[in-house]
DNA sequence: GTAGGGTTAG
């Protein structure tokens, strides 16, 4: 289908050079000059055919060009084609059909293709082994890289600087850090490119220390180390170390590229950074950074993530280039803020341009059918996946389905959904129908789900504390103490709630409680001013998720300690009247404080957006947008 | 006469 459309919007092809004499040199020279221009294999197919009917088909420079081609197209048929049916090809047509290969994922092929050219005895050089080091990496082959590692020494290959940084890539992919430490010290010179692997492959595996240090050290730094380093930073969760190193190369004078400013907005997504990620916008328009489909979607994808869903939907429509990652970003945005038939709508669009949906596009679209209540069109979607679709029904899409019954409290379906085995369920799923029940105030079935995720063994510390939360609604309280009793034997941490806030381009956590804002003293002045003022408010604190044997009024400043609360009071005394509030939370909102910031919004006037670890909440004037069910 | 390095989104 698709080379059918290229060639149909290929230029037609009237060249000159056809009618030429291919018998002389010249003629010959100035094909292999129109090869090499040749983008496409559709560009190039009339010119082969004019060289197997006048020329020589088996001239081993033609040929090695005609597969140069296949690999700017990714055409590895045509490739093949030609490598079949070449009788004896020299290693340089090994190397550009091996190229084909690896640049289309076919590591092994590729590895397997060398190794038929040792068993030739043609002697490999330079140029072909880091090639094949590089399939061996992607395919995390240690064994034959290692062989080839051999050849590299027997050879006496060992001091290309190309293929040293191969080597390293090899053992770094292979998680053999000593390995790829040591070829790196064994340069004579170290180089920017080769210090860029090392920090990398450290990076790739959580050694941000070993990799900062070895940063430290390089002296010319260029964009690609310092991208490589944010982006490590990103991937192993330190955003704000990433955030700081990237201030840190502007000050350097070093200037980013469309890759950093992707980590950089992948940072700012993460952490809810708006002004910060709008100002990383304003960079790629003031510095022309090209906005391809990847830097379109990790814009989208941070506007989203920091709430402005808005912003993101005029973004989207503005792009010039927009793939399924640029449509998945949008639907999965629109399914995070809660604008369900929004993200539908995207999805519906996408199948009219023709843009084919992967597994995450039903994640997207199916989280929002459940974050609507869309029971008929979730269930027409997730039906139409294998078969409409081909895309195999995964765990997170039947775990949508679950909520999305739980949600409009058909709980016993949701029950019987799961029971009918199509997929083994996991706690995640238990997890969602427990958490169905609580609210639907179905205890039975609760009790029930809770005991069975017990039973699994496999309960984080968020199931405990729901499982806890069902006997104490039930008003079982000794089983629910017992729980707690349990949760704390068997070790099984709870992660500490942490918010966090931007005001002017710093980012502001805060914990349960947190005294070490410098600002406390104002913050908790904010908090006992809101309290009191909650107390004019139809406002009822829901203390008995307290286990604690505490008198109701500390029970009452329990709560309103949380750390949400702490960081939208900070918002409020550092931030204009009117200004939304922005703030994201690592865990789930609490009852309580949806109840709270519901009347914050109302009593302030001010919008306040917070990013749970599941989904948005946009509270406006007493009301949120999640519709009191999350 | 043929060729080559490190960093990107959900």
């Amino acid at each position: 289908m698709i080379v059918a459309v290229v060639a149909a919007a290929s230029p037609p092809i009237s060249p000159p050079y056809l009618n030429s004499n291919p018998g002389s040199f010249g003629d010959r020279k100035q094909l292999l000059f129109k090869l090499q221009k040749c983008k496409s294999i559709q560009h190039a197919a009339p010119i082969h055919a004019h060289i197997i009917k006048n020329g020589n088909p088996n001239d081993p420079f033609i040929l090695f060009e005609l597969i140069r081609i296949c690999s700017r197209c990714c055409s590895i048929e045509y490739a093949s084609k030609i490598f079949r049916q070449t009788p004896d090809p020299n290693v340089f047509l090994y190397t550009a059909f091996i190229e084909v290969l690896v640049s289309s994922g076919a590591y092994f092929d590729g590895i397997r293709t060398y190794f038929q050219m040792i068993k030739y005895f043609i002697l490999p050089d330079n140029y072909i082994i880091p090639l094949v080091l590089k399939a061996c990496g992607s395919a995390l082959d240690l064994k034959s890289g290692e062989q080839i590692h051999c050849q590299v020494m027997k050879l006496g290959l060992s001091s290309d600087r190309f293929l040293r940084v191969k080597l390293m890539e090899l053992y770094g992919k292979c998680g053999e850090f000593n390995d790829a430490k040591k070829v790196f010290d064994e340069m004579p010179q170290r180089d920017v490119v080769a210090s860029t692997v090392m920090i990398s492959c450290y990076l790739d595996h959580g050694l941000v220390s070993k990799a900062m240090d070895e940063f430290r050290l390089v002296s010319t730094k260029d964009n690609v180390c310092w991208t490589a380093v944010i982006d490590g930073l990103v991937r192993n969760g330190e955003m704000n170390y990433a955030l700081e190193l990237f201030r840190e190369m502007q000050m350097a004078g070093v200037k980013p590229n469309e890759v950093t400013v992707v980590c950089v907005l992948s940072a700012c997504a993460q952490l809810g950074a708006l002004e910060l990620g709008k100002w990383v916008h304003s960079y790629v328009e003031k510095y022309n950074i090209q906005v391809n489909h990847i830097v379109g979607s990790a814009l989208v994808n941070m506007y989203s993530r920091c709430g402005d869903i808005d912003e993101a939907a005029s973004l989207f429509e503005d792009l010039k280039a927009r793939d399924v990652t640029t449509y998945n970003s949008m639907i999965v945005g629109y399914a995070l803020n809660g604008k369900s038939m929004e993200a539908i709508k995207i999805f519906q669009r996408m199948k009219h341009e023709g843009v084919k949906p992967t597994s995450i596009t039903f994640s997207g679209v199916l989280n929002a059918c459940s974050h609507g209540g869309l029971v008929d069109i979730g269930f027409d979607i997730f039906g139409s996946m294998e078969t409409e679709y081909g895309i195999e029904r995964r765990i997170e899409h039947y775990g949508c389905m679950v909520d999305l019954l739980g949600r409009v409290g058909r709980l016993q379906e949701a029950y019987d959904f799961i029971q009918k085995g199509n997929i083994a369920p996991d706690n995640i799923i238990w997890g969602s129908l427990l958490s169905a029940c609580r609210i639907h105030k179905n205890f039975e079935l609760g009790e029930r789900v809770a005991k069975i995720l017990l039973e699994y063994g496999a309960a984080d510390s968020g199931t405990y504390i729901l499982l806890s939360n069902v006997y104490a609604s039930r008003g079982k309280f000794k089983e629910a103490a017992q729980v707690r009793a349990k949760l704390r034997e068997e070790g099984v941490q709870k992660e500490p709630g942490c918010s966090s806030i931007e005001v002017n381009n710093e980012i502001h956590e805060f914990l349960l409680g947190d005294i070490r804002h410098p600002k406390r003293e104002a913050i908790y002045s904010k908090l006992k001013e809101l309290n009191h003022m909650l107390e004019s408010e139809d406002y009822a604190p829901a203390t008995d998720v307290i286990s604690q044997d505490i008198e109701e009024h500390e029970k009452r400043w329990a709560l309103s300690i949380h750390s949400e609360r702490l960081a939208i009071c900070y918002g409020l005394i550092s931030t204009k009247p009117c200004t939304t509030i922005r703030v994201v939370k690592n865990l789930r909102v609490c009852n309580d404080c949806h109840s709270v910031i519901k009347l914050i919004s109302k009593i302030t006037r001010r919008k306040v957006v917070v990013r749970d670890r599941n989904r948005f909440h946009h509270f406006e004037n007493g009301v949120c947008s999640c519709g009191d069910y999350w």
